[in-house]
DNA sequence: GCAATGGTTCGGCAGCGGCCGAACCATTGC
DNA sequence: GCAATGGTTCGGCCGCTGCCGAACCATTGC
């Protein structure tokens, strides 16, 4: 067996509470080691290398050797977009109630990568700046950058190259499952996680997901995008974009 | 338990072969009864059932009860594109030869509906040409209608919306296993696929996901979109889109 | 009422696959 | 050379879950 024939192979893979955990752990982004990945999913190294040796093969999971590590990550953009959308359906309907608070940590939920973009209370709340902007429209099926929002990206040190040519200019919406609203992902969502990490806005928590915004990003964010955060748990999240059609949980605020 | 709680049990659920078997056959995007569902997949209807049963229980799928018969479909949207995501994967690299020929029928591979929109050679054809008019543009990441695309559309008689209220007005590219090129989903997807039911350019075979072109969709293809069918196997396509990466098969035509 | 059809529930069987520890291999550093 | 570290392979155990047929329930049609 080389690469996974069909559907059942791969969703069958990501079916398992070990693998799905060391999946979602490089979702974050960054590569990890074996034994990392072994002691996030609280198993042995022994079941680890097991259940790695088939993400690769599957091609879900990409490995590089460096000096004594074997580093994972995942295989490419099609892997982290499956993901997500396994993720979404997953999230769909289940009350806030059921799950248990800070599960994975508040941080988690204020800031974090999804592969190669923002998501969290911060990925949403540029996303609802952007749009209440006009610079960039989001829906379920697709996201698009106005006019406005190519000048004002590009002003932020975004490359969105050129726009006929057809290569990665894209805005998607990504529904993120703490808050359960779409942030910006594709070309345009990496681009600006780039550009905030470049400005020495954010910075990454080590072998995490979870992003801190530096003082000098607190500053930032609120000039470029008109978002406060001094007061963690969030500035009123503006229903300016769409939402999940039911809202079956409670909205605590967050 | 009432709706999955996280990926693992959705991936679960969608990594068994009978189930997977059922999904895919829903996503034709009709709704199918418990016992055609359990013929395709060659199980009993004790066994089906139980799928079945999980399946609606993880609010993967809608059950209706008609008569006799319980109808079940594909639940969301949501779900719909998470199971593209993952069939695209499984499709990455795996060489056409390893495929076995006819596998689920040439039509299949011919024609078909994905969910709401069209697929196959057509789906990748329309998708093409609309590309090479300039009238959408799409890469990996999304898609866009051009302003020359939304007069085109509009004139062949989608219903785009306004653009500016945000809703749905969507083109998004999905990447198509059988000609692994991307053709054109989201609501433009769909509003294409639906012009020409309407139009009986195309006509759906009963209870299957495979679409049969009409005398008359052979003439209207051809003068809306360039498309000529009639040689069956396929006018040259264009590379002027989104391919993958590596080019693994060994592409016979086809 | 009865027969036919569509679907679910139950009990029992069988096999896949996850888990671990121990042994092993390879690289690094001394 | 040796010890330490990171990872893989192997063997054996165990439990989950898919499968079926038979019985059962509900609806339809006569």
């Amino acid at each position: 067996m080389v690469a996974a024939a069909n559907m059942v192979e791969v969703a069958a893979l990501v079916g398992d509470t070990a693998r799905a955990t060391m999946l979602a752990a490089l979702m974050g982004g960054q590569a990890l080691t074996a034994s990392e990945l072994a002691s996030r999913a609280r198993i042995s190294k022994s079941t680890a290398s097991g259940h790695l040796g088939k993400l690769v093969n599957a091609r879900l999971l990409d490995v590089t050797q460096k000096r004594r590590n074997r580093y994972y990550r995942i295989a490419s953009p099609l892997v982290a977009r499956m993901l997500e959308g396994i993720k979404a359906v997953a999230a769909i309907e289940v009350p806030q109630r059921y799950q248990p608070r800070s599960i994975g940590d508040d941080r988690l939920r204020f800031a974090r990568t999804c592969y190669d973009h923002l998501a969290g209370h911060l990925g949403v709340a540029i996303a609802d700046a952007l749009v209440a902007e006009g610079h960039i429209v989001l829906a379920e099926d697709g996201g698009e950058v106005t006019v406005s929002g190519m000048n004002f990206l590009s002003a932020f040190g975004a490359a969105l190259g050129p726009k006929a040519g057809g290569r990665r200019i894209f805005c998607r919406p990504c529904l993120d499952w703490s808050e359960r609203r779409y942030h910006v992902a594709g070309h345009v969502g990496a681009e600006i996680h780039r550009c905030c990490l470049e400005r020495g806005w954010l910075r990454r928590d080590r072998d995490s997901r979870i992003v801190r915004v530096t003082p000098a990003g607190q500053v930032g964010l609120r000039k470029a995008f008109g978002i406060d955060l001094r007061g963690n748990p969030a500035p009123a999240p503006s229903p300016a974009h769409g939402v999940m059609k039911k809202r079956l949980w409670t909205s605590p605020g967050e």
